[in-house]
DNA sequence: TACTTTTACTTTATTTTTTAAAGTACTTTG
DNA sequence: CAAAGTACTTTAAAAAATAAAGTAAAAGTA
């Protein structure tokens, strides 16, 4: 038998999680802006309601994010921050990202 | 009304057909080996036999994949190579993750 | 005031993608 | 020569993503 060839990086490793398009963009727009609503996610992200709000709840249920409910003026409001295991998620996988990039210079 | 937020980079344009895991990690392997038959790119990239087949199959018919099949010895092996449509395309990719990580070391 | 539209979402249904299970056509091994 | 393996492909099942409806309240329009 041959040796197995090396991988570059451990892709077996990234979060699936946060690799989904819709939901890295939404972790990389909230960890620089902390706090946005909804209607700023979703807008960053150009995604429809319905999509945007299956994302959301998908990163909430995996404790990626924390959101809290309330009325701005007399509308509804949701906003939406990364919680302490989201941010080193999302700081893992920028690193398997970086591992990939520096292979690949 | 108040103004858009600014997103980090254009997630739009990142290329679904490479992000997928299985599909980064072959092309990933394939842009360092130059060519690699079947069961080297199934091997880096841990897949099962179907799996890797179908995705082998996407990147071929998205152009970004030439496959030959020969003969190695009595047994057949098919090899893949990144084209060159495949090779801009790898480029512009990581050009876009680097462009994430820029907004985010 | 009655009615339509808009806002801020959620829920459900449809489509697409991914993965897993079989299947094919040999070859090698005991 | 029968059983087990190799190198895949094809089809079926599961999961994920997207799109379409639906809800409830607010706001604008006639």
């Amino acid at each position: 038998m041959t040796d197995s060839p090396k991988p570059t990086f451990e892709f077996d490793l990234i979060d699936d999680l946060i690799h989904s398009r819709v939901r890295l963009a939404t972790m990389a727009y909230l960890s620089g802006a902390g706090t946005a609503d909804f209607n700023a996610i979703k807008a960053v992200v150009k995604a429809t309601d319905g999509n945007i709000s299956v994302h959301l709840r998908k990163l909430e249920d995996a404790g990626y994010l924390i959101s809290v409910k309330q009325f701005s003026g007399r509308k509804p409001q949701t906003l939406y921050t990364i919680s302490d295991t989201g941010r080193s998620a999302w700081q893992r996988y920028l690193k398997h990202m970086s591992d990939l990039l520096d292979n690949h210079e």
